[in-house]
DNA sequence: GCTTTTCTTGACAGTTTCTTAACATTGTAA
DNA sequence: TTACAATGTTAAGAAACTGTCAAGAAAAGC
């Protein structure tokens, strides 16, 4: 599996077509109405978003305005609206693409894969890692299996602790800031919220930290947010992926 | 001018419109073939690259290949060739986007656009990931990490102690006064509260300097302002000079 | 349906950080 | 040297922040 993809289109067809030619490499999830695939998003955290915006009849441009409020996410409009409007619309609001049907369906893999490609290398530049485990002393993560064990014992954690656990293990070594967790975590949410994240984190020391008053693995930076060790893994498997342009040096 | 956009293609109507449309906002050069052009992307470094892979004779997918080897400018292909496999080849090549002619002028300065966005979102990314710190002899502070070190010994600062001394280092070498580090750090508020900064300072130099009263980094200019002794990791070793090819072989 | 788990909220206490004010010290100009 | 302004230091209360608990709501599992 390549990743996950959200599929917001309320034409049942065009949702099956995109399955068929998409299931075999992506995780499919797909809804025919935007409140459902809000949540969707929100939830499951894709990889990808397509969506028919459905321009003019609702109002799929300020959807995709609103994701692009809290998350940075690929978004790819795919609709029947043809016109000139529609598109720059969509760019505009925050799309990555605006693909007109009926596509062709190797252009839209195509296209797919593209973003998703300029997004890893987004995602590289920012420090994120892409490796499959987070060690750190004692503790250690597999992103792929939602597991996680603390000197070799495995420890059950509810998914939004690891969803946090996970976060600060793909960022490992920088602060996150309180309000880039919440969003990240639970999407589109009332920032000053923060009391949810205290507990979760609380609850999260109790099951990873031997002692939480005195956090090994999870650091409070007093104001700004958390912070968890480097991954002791990642180190090695730092990629060097070439440049992207060449620069002046002035 | 939001940047340099250099457009490949043999067709002139296509240049002259593409020209009308964007040479406000984008200072435009121009070839109608692949080896001016090539040699015009490795010496103009443009921000932005237009190109029409569907010359007649040449075989413009390898020279999207050819210039991806060695650059990551992106590249926008616009063609005549609606075909599904011209769309994918170009895109599979390395091409950010494929945009059929006869174009919509508002949807090509939108993709442009949103390329523009991304690219720099892309850069900004990877100069964070390493323009990120200030050293001056043991005094060591990371930007993003609200870090700071003192002789390999990290050090504990608050949130708005962080951001004096970041303001000082982003500025290094250069006196900031009082004034414009209270507005800086507080926002608006009464200028003559200078007490509190004094304060923040005192607390500032207790943990970073060996000896407060012979600062060894924080120093006072009497009746003017503070200033931190200028960053030591200079402008050349943080962007690395990448390889050039200056030819082009098809 | 029921039971169990997880999520969310609000209250509260302990801690850290901020801010103020008083006082000490240093620098500067007459 | 003296007087005065500018800067440095300290301490204490105020404010903000963080961690914890418990209870009800919501969701998940059976």
């Amino acid at each position: 599996m390549n990743g996950k993809i959200v599929i917001i289109d309320s034409d049942r067809r065009s949702v099956k077509l995109m399955r068929n030619i998409l299931s075999d490499r992506y995780e499919i999830i797909s809804s025919a109405s935007f409140g459902e695939g809000y949540l969707m998003i929100s939830s499951d955290l894709p990889d990808i978003i397509i969506i028919d915006p459905q321009f003019p009849k609702s109002d799929g441009i300020s959807f995709i305005k609103s994701v692009r409020e809290w998350s940075d996410c690929p978004i790819i409009a795919v609709s029947e609206n043809g016109t000139e409007h529609a598109a720059v619309s969509a760019i505009n609001a925050g799309a990555d693409d605006y693909i007109r049907k009926p596509f062709f369906q190797n252009e839209l893999s195509a296209r797919i894969e593209a973003c998703m490609r300029r997004f890893s290398a987004l995602e590289a530049a920012r420090g994120v890692s892409k490796a499959a485990y987070y060690v750190s002393g004692g503790l250690r993560l597999d992103f792929n299996n939602y597991a996680v064990t603390v000197d070799e014992k495995p420890v059950h954690l509810t998914k939004n602790e690891f969803k946090i656990l996970s976060l600060l293990c793909r960022h490992s070594g920088k602060v996150l800031t309180y309000d880039f967790i919440i969003k990240s975590v639970w999407g589109p949410r009332n920032a000053d919220s923060t009391g949810i994240l205290r507990v979760n984190v609380t609850n999260l020391r109790k099951k990873i930290e031997k002692d939480p008053l005195h956090p090994e693995y999870i650091f409070t930076e007093n104001g700004i947010g958390y912070k968890i060790a480097q991954n002791e893994i990642s180190r090695q498997q730092l990629s060097a992926k070439p440049h992207r342009r060449l620069t002046y040096n002035n």
